[in-house]
This record gives structure tokens, C-alpha cells and sequence, in this order.
RNA sequence: GCGCCUGUAGCUCAGUGGAUAGAGCAUCGGCCUCCGAAGCCGAGGGUCAGAGGUUCAAAUCCUCUCAGGCGCGCCA
């Protein structure tokens, strides 16, 4: 079934268009009202605006108008009735026939339920994550997977075609620190006096890294030339600390596509035919020795160095290759999940996109706030040049990934994430993962008493059965579970993974209080075939919501 | 100084231009002989940072001010 409340706009369109025949409206474009769910019971199912937005068009009262389209939306056999409220407000009220029919529909699709077709399999590219191997994954890393994997899913849900993408910086100028850092440690480990430069790694990953080489190459670099080790211990050393990544964001439940590597940019020649490109369309200049992207002409506060006078290229240089390389393998829709700390690069990655001759709109770029670990409040030193960093596998393992994961889509991506350790594992009801999970399990517990007593839910969906579900509380949890799938696609579409994680919370919040005051299991098989199928679909959508976000949805806790 | 983000209940945060602004936590008071108490019920708590403006209608859009965060390299 389409939305819901699409249906329902479809409804006040043709009510619209009616009265327009019979010559009781003029206007002929139909303004962008809006459709919303009711806040209050009193205000219906539905209600919209469309009559307050006619009026100025009309030179009419705004409730005139709604009298004249309410009678047309009533005839429609899935409402119940129509009213005029407030300043022109039409509310719509459905047939009671037309939630259970959603009840229907959510037992038939099961597992596929939410899903849509809204992005008309668009090609969406989500790259994210992206961190450097140069060290460990941090938790501002985990924010950034576990919204990147979560709206990857949630676009997929909403009929988008879409691929993960993780680009390596495996070239430049950290790798030969990286290098040197773990050449020099592995020296110090085979004895020798070694004294650290300030710019190098101190991480005792990199002793870890050292120890590593040490046993897979024994002393043979021992009384090497810096300069001959370096590239060496730099290709063992990120090929270690990417792996060690993508274990760690495997374990985290997060799978990409592809890994792209920075040094195969380099490699197939991608910089310079981007450069090339821009030299073409008069992007171009060469000033005081080095070699500038002219992008305040597309926007961007000032001019970029794409090679640097000493002849090395910067970071922004493999950037546009990559970006431009992003764009012609084809996606509508290349989407950037950065740290919030590089706004400031949006405008010169615009300008490039601009500049390519694309419209800039193709490129949406999500920016991850950093994440304040706390624990019992007080917050835990961050920073990753003092080496003391706080690492996702250390996080996840404390806590599980379902909580971490959880914590960091309870959030705006560009809202502060206070992120509490002691919360986040803590069994107690202030932790809202174990909220949505119980509910889920909860329910399959029910089930599973109401098989012992010899009752299951039921297969078919005869209309007698269904028609007890009639109390407010049902009717209300039933009306939440259909807009499941609007949600998924507004997320998508907002690129906001978050509204899933609120949705559930709701739901949860609809299921629980629900429980507490009904019985499920009865002696009425009616009302309890009736019930079970109304909890059997609220575990369903809180199994596919928690499946979106990547959190495991447990039969038993 | 310029740019981006943020400012909503004691705290942490939701809130596609709509009707009386919501939730969790915290506080206080209740509920397990009965399907999972990781739950439920109830109470108190607000100048939506402030000032203008647009609109029939503003927490939401525009301008300015204030406060906090981040960014403004031939660093990555």
C-alpha cells in the first residue's frame, strides 16, 4: 500500500478538482498544502491547510472554502466524516475499515514492510567514515559509521540504489610520519636509543604495529636508512591499521562496497586529468611557484593551492580527483558524512562541482558533531595527538554495539552528542536501547505464552476478527505502524537517520502503556487472535525499524 | 574580523509555516498471587536566548544583537 497520508492527499486533490468542475473554485493549481496526522483526537485522522491557503487565491473566507471541499472528501468510502475547524482547518476522519486494512498489510509484508519506492532507484552514493590508517577508529569515527550506515540503509528502504564507499588517504604525508613513527618504534624495540620528533605517532598502537613488523621481518631493518625504511614501514603500517579498521567497523555491523584508495587516484593519473580538466575550463592559475584553483569564482571564500611550490600536491588536489571521479561513475547523489570540524572545506568541494559544469546539488554533505564521552557524567579526555584517545573498539566492546550504535542515532547529526558510558551499559529503564529492544522482546515472549496455551496469531484477516480491535489505544498504535513507512522515506529523503530511532521510541512508547492496561491472551480466541496480530505487527516494524539503525531486535534479553 | 552549526522544561534533546510547544532523565507519589516491572500510572516544571520583520498563522522563514562550539594554512 502507498502511504497513508498520500492517500489521503490524493483524496483532498480529487475533492479539490471536483468542486473546481462544478465551478465552486477557480483556482486550478493546486497550492502546496500540507496533510498532517492530527495532534488531537478531536481534530481527526487527518488534517489539512489547503482551505487557508485557497483563500487569498479565491478573495473567499477560508472556511468557506473548506465547507466546500469538506462534503466532497466525505464521500469517499474511506471516511467516516469530515469537519471544519478553527480558521479553515479540514479535518478528516477515517473509517475504522481503513486501519485494519494497514494491520493487513503490515502481517503480509513483513520483514519487507517500509519499504518504498520513493527514490525511484536513484543512484546514491554514501561515502563515509573515511578515516585515515593511521591510527584506530576514535568514537567521533563510530558517530560518523553509524550514521552513514544507518541512512544508507534507510535510503535503501526508500527505493534508492545505494553503495558505501570508504576512501583511503593511504598516501602523502601522514603515511611517511606513520612510517617513520613505527620505524623508529620498532628500532627502540630492538634496542637501540632512539629520541621521537615531535610530529610522530605516539600511540601504543604504533609499539603494537612495531612489534608486528619485528615478527614477520625479524632485525633486517634494524641499521637502515631512514629514508629507505620509511616507505617500507609505511606501506606495512597502514596495511595493519586498515585492517585493524576494517575489523573494527565489521564488528561494528558496517560493510562498504567499496574501499577506495587515494593511491590509486594517483596511479591511474586521476589528479592530473582533473587538473588537466580545470586547466581547460580556465580554472587554472600558476602564482608565486605554486599552482592555484581559482574557486572564490564558484564561491568559495578564497583560492585553493593544489600543488604547493616545492612541487608536492595537497590534500584538496586528490580530493577533486576523487570527487569528479565520484560524480562520472554516476550516482545522482554523492553524499559526504564529515567530521563537523571540516565545514570549512564544503565551499572549495562545492566550487569544484561547480566548476565541473554540474549543478552543486548533486553533492550533500553531512556533517557529524563531535561526540563528549562521559561516564557518570564527567567527561573522559579526548584527543588523539596526546595519544590518549578514546577508541571505538574500546566503546563498543564496554558497551555493546547495539547501544553504541543506538546512543549515536539519538541524535541530529549536527546536534552535540553527549555520549555517557555508564548510561549506555547500563541495564537500568533510563536506557533508552532496551526500551525499543523490549518491546520486541516482550511481545515474542507473548507469543510464545499464548502458543502454550494452544492459541497463535492468526493467518487470516477476516473483518470480524479484526473489527475488535476497536479501542482508542488500538486504533492509535495501529495509525503509528502505517506511518512507518513515511517515516522512513521522510528520513531518507531529509537524509536524517534520527527520525527512525524517535519513531521507535514512539512506538515503543504507544506498545508499552498498551500492554500494561490490556490482556493479550484471554479466554476470548477472538480477542486474542484479534491482539496478537496487533502485537505480532508492532514486533514486526520495531524488528525492520531496529534492522535500519543496524540494532539487533532479541527475541529474549 | 569573516563563515558554518547550535541556543526549546533543572539536565539531555525532539518538533516537514498551523490549532493548548512534546519526550526521556532527574524530583515527588503510586502499581507485580495474573501474558516479561529493562514496564506502567499520576504530579509539578516553559519569556522556544533577545529584539524587530514577513504571514490569516512563526520554535520553524528574513534581519540584527547576545551566548557557546567549530572552521578560516602552499596541514591532513
Amino acid at each position: 500500500m502507498q502511504g497513508m497520508r498520500q492517500g489521503i492527499f490524493e483524496i483532498v486533490k480529487e475533492a479539490l478538482e471536483s468542486a473546481r468542475k462544478d465551478g465552486l473554485i477557480k483556482t486550478g493549481e493546486i497550492p502546496a498544502c500540507s496533510v498532517d496526522t492530527s495532534k488531537k483526537e478531536e481534530f481527526g485522522d487527518y488534517s489539512t491547510n489547503v482551505a487557508m491557503l485557497l483563500a487569498p487565491l479565491e478573495k473567499k473566507p477560508p472556511r468557506h472554502i473548506a465547507e466546500v471541499i469538506k462534503d466532497r472528501i466525505a464521500a469517499f468510502p474511506q471516511v467516516e466524516k469530515c469537519e471544519v475547524a478553527g480558521p479553515g482547518f479540514i479535518n478528516i476522519f477515517l473509517k475504522k475499515s481503513y486501519w485494519l486494512s494497514v494491520l493487513e498489510d503490515i502481517v503480509r509484508q513483513g520483514s519487507g514492510f517500509g519499504r518504498s519506492k520513493a527514490g525511484e532507484g536513484k543512484k546514491v552514493q554514501v561515502e563515509f567514515v573515511s578515516a585515515n590508517p593511521t591510527g584506530p577508529l576514535h568514537i567521533g569515527h563510530g558517530r560518523g559509521a553509524a550514521v552513514g550506515d544507518a541512512l544508507a540503509n534507510i535510503l535503501k528502504a526508500a527505493g534508492y540504489d545505494v553503495a558505501r564507499e570508504y576512501y583511503i588517504n593511504d598516501v602523502g604525508r601522514q603515511m611517511e610520519t606513520l612510517g617513520r613513527s613505527v620505524f623508529l618504534r620498532h628500532q627502540e624495540l630492538l634496542g637501540k636509543k632512539i629520541t621521537f620528533p615531535e610530529d610522530s605517532y605516539k600511540g601504543e598502537y604504533i609499539k603494537e604495529v612495531a612489534a608486528d613488523f619485528i615478527s614477520k621481518n625479524g632485525e633486517r631493518y634494524k641499521e637502515a636508512l631512514e629514508a629507505d625504511a620509511v616507505p617500507v614501514f609505511s606501506l606495512f603500517a597502514g596495511g595493519a591499521l586498515l585492517e585493524r579498521i576494517r575489523k573494527d567497523l565489521k564488528d561494528f555491523g558496517v560493510e562498504f562496497e567499496r574501499w577506495y584508495s587515494e593511491k590509486s587516484l594517483v596511479e591511474k593519473g586521476l589528479i592530473e586529468a582533473t587538473i588537466e580538466e580545470l586547466k581547460k575550463r580556465g580554472c587554472i592559475y600558476e602564482a608565486e611557484g605554486a599552482l592555484w584553483f581559482k574557486t572564490t569564482g564558484f564561491g568559495d571564500d578564497k583560492d585553493r593551492v593544489l600543488r604547493k611550490a616545492d612541487g608536492s600536491r595537497t590534500y584538496f588536489a586528490s580530493d577533486i580527483a576523487y570527487h569528479r571521479e565520484k560524480i562520472e561513475r554516476g550516482f545522482d547523489t554523492i553524499v559526504d558524512v564529515w567530521g563537523a570540524d571540516h565545514h570549512g572545506y564544503e565551499g572549495r568541494v562545492r566550487a569544484l562541482v561547480k566548476a565541473l559544469g554540474y549543478d552543486d546539488s548533486v553533492l550533500k554533505i553531512i556533517f557529524i558533531q563531535l561526540v563528549a564521552l562521559l561516564r557518570k557524567g564527567v567527561p573522559v579526555p579526548m584527543g588523539k595527538r596526546e595519544g590518549e584517545f578514546v577508541t571505538l573498539r574500546q566503546v563498543m566492546d564496554e558497551v555493546g554495539v547495539d547501544a553504541c550504535r543506538f546512543f549515536f542515532l539519538m541524535r541530529r547529526s549536527d546536534a552535540h552528542l553527549d555520549f555517557d558510558l555508564e548510561l549506555a551499559k547500563s541495564q537500568a529503564p533510563e536506557n533508552p536501547v532496551y526500551y525499543v529492544q523490549y518491546c520486541h522482546a516482550r511481545i515474542k515472549s507473548i507469543i510464545g505464552f499464548a502458543r502454550e496455551k494452544g492459541a497463535g496469531v492468526p493467518e487470516n484477516f477476516d473483518s470480524r476478527l479484526l473489527s475488535r480491535l476497536d479501542q482508542k489505544d488500538e486504533v492509535e498504535l495501529i495509525k503509528h505502524l502505517g506511518s512507518f513507512g513515511e517515516v522512513v522515506e521522510r528520513s531518507a529523503i531529509a537524509m536524517e537517520p534520527h527520525r527512525v530511532t524517535f519513531y521507535l521510541m514512539e512506538l515503543a512508547g504507544l506498545f508499552h502503556p498498551y500492554y500494561n492496561k490490556n490482556r493479550v491472551v484471554t479466554e476470548d480466541p477472538e480477542l486474542t487472535g484479534a491482539r496478537l496480530l496487533l502485537c505480532g505487527a508492532v514486533a514486526t516494524v520495531a524488528a525492520n525499524g531496529l534492522k535500519l539503525l543496524g540494532v539487533s531486535a532479541p527475541d529474549k534479553m
